[in-house]
DNA sequence: CAAATAGTGTCTTTGAGACATTATGCG
DNA sequence: CGCATAATGTCTCAAAGACACTATTTG
């Protein structure tokens, strides 16, 4: 160690021998997972394939404040752990689901998100195939449900000015389950000018999701868009074996759009390694199934 | 409102009322920003063009921990603004740079970080014109440097498994100012298998930056160097006028790779406009001034 | 004129979009 | 046989890589 003195002549070690921490105000720090899968439904015509649908967790809040609303997984972190590890800590005792994909997403910090007091929230996004979760919905007599994903953008609005510009994009956000519809909107004003970037997030409507967990759904929603296109991350909501087309198909449903089959194949399909194995008893030509390949860049 | 009363009978405003937060422990939440920006040096031959180069700013620690050591500027976060506005007030007051660009980067939660207490660092990137900042190195007895960055991978290995890989790869990072020379290594091992994916981090050498700055400053960079590619990110960092090389310089930089001068502007240009202004007094062919084009997608 | 940069032309390579064609199991 | 999906071939188009060539200024 140094021998270095500070401007009371304390060591390092004298220092933090001595050392109390102040008596500031602190924030509580809770950690709200959005945990994305992709179930099957079943399909009526035993032609057809089983349409895919994308789903997060939420549970059902049983205390004041936003009682009876729906809110993300989540806990608050404790001072011997990551908030990584929070995270894997929480979902594992809400949900039993364990070995997950889990990348943290953002910290929110604005004043009053909590009525209760000062919280900040350090989110995390994660994948699970869903093969994985048996979760017992409702441990602990908390109520846990997958939700229906569905988001749209509603409107826009840009304002170009000589030296930048606002644009204002509001997104919608549903969440179903089978009778219960939760929804909620988030305008969200982008800021460009000479003078720096400023996004702003406002939740401008709220059906039932508690906190701002509207906007830390949009917002994983968002980044899960963004990277499944040029990394392999959508590889995580996959089983074990799957066919090629049920890749594309959970593309199509995390982008929402479309993807031409042959163009699909051609970008994709390094991601995985064909099996000799094949689906039966489709009413049509049997798929090859495929494996995950792990890539190492 | 709603008339939901909890478990105690209460409703969410007599919830709210009688509320008192527990007194488990709570984290410290600072912010760091890690600046960058990119400067000219003189050139003798005057017929070349300036080298550019890139950096950084620090501050030379006053006090216990890391007395003496440099450290991102920034600073504890208060109840009533976000961690954003209090990454705007830091760098205010420590820099007297405002209006530049700040996104968040990623939010630092290893116990033990800080050997005072618990701490958190929600860190953000700040990118800045060079021509903008007048800093005055050490406004309030404190001592303020741009150092030029050098960040460098040592060293990799690969071990793959059946179902996943794990890979080790060594970052190196150089800060220099003059005379002085910081330096550090960060060892990032990526987990990837059939239980999830697990990136750690190991600061396994460190000369004279403070706490974690190290592993904060080399994450800042590849965030750089990632959105660099498909966003306008790095026109933050231009003046208003500027040639089409000095852009494909600072890209360069920020890259360390060469890039093709026509391909890079049929690429980049899209991002500037044309002005009718031009160089001159160099020992060569005039070069057109371009301004920065504001992308409305 | 020589040095050094400015700016553009064009050939090649790569990859995605679009669409067509052939293959196959099941009721 | 016909339905629905599986799997691949190929033409087109757009963008990036690579390199060459012409244009301009100043000492």
């Amino acid at each position: 160690m140094q021998e270095l003195r500070d401007i009371n002549g304390l060591t390092e070690e004298e220092f933090l021998d001595t050392y109390s921490p102040g008596d500031y105000e602190r924030p509580g720090i809770a950690v709200d997972t959005v945990i994305f899968t992709v179930t099957q439904t079943k399909e009526s015509n035993y032609r057809k394939l089983p349409e895919k649908e994308l789903k997060i967790l939420l549970i059902k809040r049983g205390g004041h404040p936003y009682l009876g609303a729906w809110a993300l997984p989540g806990g608050f972190v404790t001072p011997d752990e990551t908030t990584e590890q929070a995270a894997i800590r929480e979902l594992n005792e809400e949900t039993g689901v364990d070995n997950i994909y889990l990348e943290q997403l953002y910290t929110f910090s604005d004043p009053g998100r909590d009525p209760r007091m000062w919280v900040m929230s350090c989110s995390y996004l994660a994948l699970v195939d869903s093969e994985k979760i048996t979760v017992e919905a409702g441990d602990d007599a908390r109520q846990a449900e997958w939700f229906t994903v569905r988001a749209s953008t509603v409107e826009e609005s840009i304002n170009e000015s000589d030296n930048g510009f606002e644009k204002v994009t509001e997104h919608k956000l549903e969440l179903i389950c089978g009778e219960i519809i939760l929804s909620g909107k988030v305008r969200h004003t982008i800021l460009r000018n000479d003078k720096g970037a400023r996004n702003t997030y406002e939740i401008t409507e709220n059906n039932g999701i508690a906190f701002d967990h509207v906007r830390i759904i949009l917002y994983a929603l968002e980044r899960l868009r963004g990277k499944v296109k040029y990394t392999d991350i959508a590889l995580n909501l996959m089983p074990e074996y799957f066919t090629l087309t049920d890749l594309q198909r959970v593309y199509e449903i995390i982008l929402g759009k479309e993807q031409i089959k042959a163009a699909f194949r051609r970008k994709y399909s390094v991601l995985t390694e064909p099996t000799d194995k094949m689906t039966s008893d489709a009413g049509h030509r049997p798929s090859r199934l495929y494996r995950r390949k792990w890539l190492t860049d």
